[in-house]
DNA sequence: TCAATAGGGTTGCATTATGAAACCGAATTG
DNA sequence: CAATTCGGTTTCATAATGCAACCCTATTGA
């Protein structure tokens, strides 16, 4: 039968999973974000099936994460560029970035040295923050509405 | 075809995406740090085909982001516990739902309000910052080596 | 004691998704 | 005017998914 969807499903992570919580969806936004543009390049770069490719685009595109802009330059017509929903997918890959790098580390290889451009210091590894800046653990959140409900 | 694996890429996030990279395995990470334990609450709770679910937990328990604990316990048998890698995927999770409540709000629902436990106030927005804690986009960041071939 | 139920899986089967390669049409290049 | 390049689509074999049915071991419960 069809794989599941959860375009209508309470939990945004799954909502968010439904757009790019396939294999290749992420990898394009990660390439995209390492300046990628253009179809052939993605297909050489990511070593990606054409037509999972343009199925993949599209529906990148359908979905406002991607937007295909018409280049009228000599052979390059069309361009993939990230949109600001595409953008803001940036904390989520840096997170699973730090997240592979910590826990899977290539064997024979330094991680990716990410550093800002300003100071040329490496940015600092992901943490969910409460309002101050102060790091919060899993154990350190909670949901004020279930636990009441729990509670009640 | 066989499905591409990212075993030995050598970008993390391909890495990472291996092993919670598919439809169901984060959102079991997710359930589990919900405080889901029991093979049957994560069977019911994400209405997961039964066949699915054993294969995915195999996996995340031989990913070792998940860890099986038999509990002699009247007919619940089993608990799948979140390991500390399991559990570093926090910040994952959060930048995904964060990205999903933005741009893919639940019609007629409010987002889920994740709290600070002890202060009682709502977590920040996830952010990737700089050594002082700056915020940093897109455009800000580079990768040196890269930046330096390119420039040579 | 013996049937019913719960937990945790397997197995079979139909439906999809994926990957590789071949093919295609328009525009450029040589 | 033949060969490329770009961006796709088509075909076909293989893998993954979802559902339902089945299995084995404990535990109830009457």
């Amino acid at each position: 039968m069809a794989r599941k969807r959860f375009d209508d499903s309470n939990c945004s992570v799954a909502r968010a999973l439904n757009e790019v919580g396939d294999w290749w969806s992420l990898l394009i936004v990660l390439q995209a974000m390492y300046g990628t543009r253009r179809y052939v390049d993605f297909q050489q770069q990511l070593g990606i099936a054409k037509n999972i490719l343009c199925d993949r685009l599209s529906r990148l595109v359908e979905n406002d994460v991607l937007a295909k802009v018409d280049v009228g330059e000599h052979g390059s017509r069309y361009e993939y560029r990230l949109t600001d929903k595409g953008r803001d997918l940036f904390p989520v890959v840096i997170a699973l970035r730090q997240w592979g790098d910590k826990w899977n580390p290539a064997p024979d290889q330094a991680a990716l040295d990410l550093r800002d451009r300003a100071s040329g210091r490496p940015i600092s590894p992901m943490q969910v923050q409460d309002a101050d800046g102060k790091p919060l653990a899993l154990r350190d959140v909670f949901l004020p509405d279930l636990d009441e409900e729990q509670a009640g």
